[in-house]
DNA sequence: CCCGTCC
DNA sequence: TCCTCTGCCTCAAGACGGG
DNA sequence: TGAGGCAGAGGAT
């Protein structure tokens, strides 16, 4: 991140989502749901950590947050796909063990804290220890369809799947948090939607690769170098080596192991870098130059279609089974139906400046949004564009 | 704007 | 000696609406 | 999980 700002600041654009007016976004679905659930939860006087539960003691946090946002994205005429995740590579599995781990670990050390009475430092444990169950995934699936929206359950990761998505042009953007999806091609990713504060970022792929005079290829062996989930990475090589030495030696990692190999039997240089075997840099490749997900346009193309919401089972679903106030439920359906058609025009404004949103180029110390930035997903229906006084 | 509440 | 870079630490992480 | 702040090792000067 911090070398994309460096290289190719041109990549990187704070926007408001109603610039997005028109446009399908392809979300990756875990992502938001486990962002939903770690903001919902709050101390709880001598009691510990308190979450959205139905009467059934479900965690249902998720649902109320994708509810709201699937709504806040259709009042703004940006069409959402919510992506799944299925079965991770092998290749991962490392780090899901670790994160397993760690959350089992922040489990146990949460209970401690909260019987010690230190409810702030078990709330910080209690983030690390959400764990989403695959009911809570068909839960919030089924939440979506109720609502018209389409669902998308990738047989790899939600990332690849969604930077399929938007390669085949069937989308504008992958939003989510994570930079892998880059690395898995797609040509814009959104992101900063985790937190209400801050303004969303966008980051266009072609302007990276421009502003770091690699090919996508190339790109690929550099976010390898860097450490992604798929492999460990070279210790002592950062983003700054990474780089220098991709750029120097070709774009191959096989080169950079070249020449470290090199350096390290001259005599002078004093650092020495040992590769390690678990380096699996060839399969990482692999992964993200052909990741398992649906390829074919004529296999997604008709599950990507938005429907009425279907008002007789989101209240049944939502109201009887998981506890919603029907009053909030009702005036989410009304917001809902009330954006059919809207979806469908582009904004006037989007003729005069083709695609080119609003720029601000967040450089990295320009100091706090200058625009009193209301807040992520908060858009600011006037004046959005500076009218472009032809 | 702040902060309690949503389930 | 200074500077650059990496690695380790810590922290925050939603949306709504009433007051 | 990521982003910002800080310490220390190693190279550059």
């Amino acid at each position: 991140m911090t070398l994309i700002q460096e290289k190719a600041p041109k990549a990187i654009k704070s926007i408001n989502l109603d610039l997005l007016t028109g446009k399908i976004v392809a979300c990756d679905a875990s992502m938001a749901i486990y962002q939903f659930l770690i903001a919902t939860q709050t101390m709880k006087q001598g009691m510990g950590i308190g979450e959205l539960r139905d009467s059934e003691g479900n965690l249902t946090g998720h649902l109320v947050g994708l509810f709201h946002r699937t709504i806040q994205f259709m009042e703004n005429g940006v069409k959402p796909i919510w992506v799944f995740d299925g079965k991770p590579p092998e290749l991962k599995s490392y780090v899901l063990d670790q994160r397993k781990e760690n959350k089992e670990k922040a489990e146990e050390e949460k209970q401690t804290l909260i019987d010690a009475g230190d409810l702030e430092g078990a709330k910080r444990m209690a983030g690390r220890s959400v764990r989403v169950t695959p009911e809570m995934m068909e839960d919030a699936k089924k939440l979506l369809r109720m609502m018209g929206t389409p669902v998308i359950e990738a047989p790899g990761e939600a990332e690849a799947q969604c930077a399929i998505i938007v390669k085949l042009g069937l989308a504008y953007a992958t939003a989510s948090e994570d930079m892998d999806s880059l690395t898995f091609g797609t040509n814009v990713l959104l992101r900063g939607f985790n937190s209400k504060k801050e303004p969303i970022i966008q980051i266009e792929l072609d302007q990276v690769l421009q502003g770091f005079q690699l090919d996508q290829e190339q790109f690929i062996d550099l976010c390898i170098l860097c450490g992604c989930d798929y492999t460990t990475n070279i210790p002592g090589v950062g983003p700054v080596k990474a780089f220098k030495y991709i750029s120097e030696e070709g774009g191959t990692i096989e080169n950079v192991i070249k020449r470290i190999e090199k350096e390290n039997d001259d005599p002078k240089k004093k650092k020495k870098y040992t590769i390690p075997e678990t380096f699996y840099f060839k399969e990482a490749r692999e992964l993200f130059k052909i990741p398992s997900a649906i390829h074919d346009k004529a296999v997604l193309e008709p599950q990507m279609k938005w429907n009425k919401p279907d008002e007789e089972a989101l209240k049944e679903f939502l109201v009887e089974r998981k506890g919603f106030q029907d009053i909030k439920v009702e005036n989410g359906i009304k917001k809902l139906k009330a954006t059919a058609g809207k979806t469908n025009q582009a904004r006037l404004d989007c003729f005069f400046k083709a695609g080119a949103p609003k720029t601000s180029t967040t450089s990295s110390k320009d100091k706090k949004p200058a625009t009193k930035q209301t807040g992520g997903l908060q858009f600011n229906n006037k004046k959005s564009m500076p009218a472009k006084a032809k």
